[in-house]
DNA sequence: AACAATTGTTGTCGTCAACAACAATCTTCC
DNA sequence: GGAAGATTGTTGTTGACGACAACAATTGTT
């Protein structure tokens, strides 16, 4: 890979979007065509929560791969190890489920995590077919570190958003974690 | 940006990921314990605001897919029929700009939506290399059907987490749109 | 012991974002 | 006026991710 794709190079902003240089004519029947002062309207879509959540987690998700990219942490991945640093000894069954991830991603997300050692998958004594999943020491140290980012990452959020309204946020959204 | 990251050679041959170390301690004997009680904490993940927008934009998109499924349209596809439709004779540059699409994305989402006849692209007058796109007639009485379906969705999310709630979240969040 | 369910794993398919390269076509600058 | 550079739509590749299906090993259930 060595290239972690979704790298965001936040927009370079330029000018507005200018409809077209020439003239947008072509008398077609809209006349209010708002394209002129360089404003497209989003309509509908401006009600939509859907579509406020949808870029906000794209903004969000750019922010923390960035802010921990220095350590080479994805957001699953993050959520994998802390599930498991304050659960250790779960399955993977467990964690998929509680994170909401299919198992069969979980393997790899899993073999990528194992083969840099923070994880160790050790097998179950009670249940042979299971593993029971652990942070191996280098995983709790580099963990601590991981968190810190994070939070870093959360400051950022704050700052965008402001710090009541992310409190809030979390308070409305309390129910999906 | 510049990741070195580790090497994805681990494609097949799997077997020996498995360290097998001697951690001969490291009390395995309760191997699933914390399972007992059903809980499992997620640490601070519970403070993090992009775990829980995640996890609600993946319930909200499925409440849109599922709302929407009889017209079998997409929240991606609804968003560029909305702004075209808001706004007639805008460039497929224009389109992936104002909602932050790949222009390599939207070529795909236009075939589509080309193809059953509720988007056309005229080629423009002005500048031959883009093309202005436009609502077909059959693709106006759509929008107007999807707009009412995509309401109901809406519904569904202000059930969900309180109309209060959603008021706020859209005002918080309206600097995303 | 026979049968059903679970766990981890592998594999396939489809969606989606980021990039690179390209032909056709402006735009700009000399 | 014409060469050089930028833009638009397009195709193709890569990687992250979710949904499924199939499988071996191992429970559990009867």
């Amino acid at each position: 890979m060595t290239r972690n794709s979704q790298a965001p190079r936040i927009a370079k902003s330029r000018a507005g979007i200018r409809p077209r240089p020439g003239r947008t004519r072509s008398g077609n029947g809209n006349a209010h065509n708002d394209l002129m002062n360089g404003e497209i309207g989003l309509d509908a879509l401006a009600g939509h929560a859907g579509y406020a959540v949808r870029r906000f987690q794209i903004w969000i998700f750019q922010d923390f791969i960035r802010t921990l990219g220095a350590v080479d942490i994805r957001p699953t991945q993050y959520s994998v190890m802390t599930v498991i640093g304050a659960n250790p000894g779960l399955s993977q069954m467990a964690v998929a489920k509680r994170l909401g991830i299919e198992r069969a991603r979980l393997v790899h997300l899993l073999d990528s995590l194992e083969q840099r050692d923070l994880v160790s998958r050790v097998k179950s004594a009670t249940d042979r077919r299971s593993h029971a999943l652990h942070l191996t020491p280098r995983g709790k140290a580099s963990l601590a570190q991981f968190k810190r980012l994070a939070a870093e990452h959360e400051r950022h959020v704050a700052e965008k958003i402001g710090k009541d309204n992310r409190e809030q946020l979390l308070r409305i959204l309390s129910a999906f974690t």
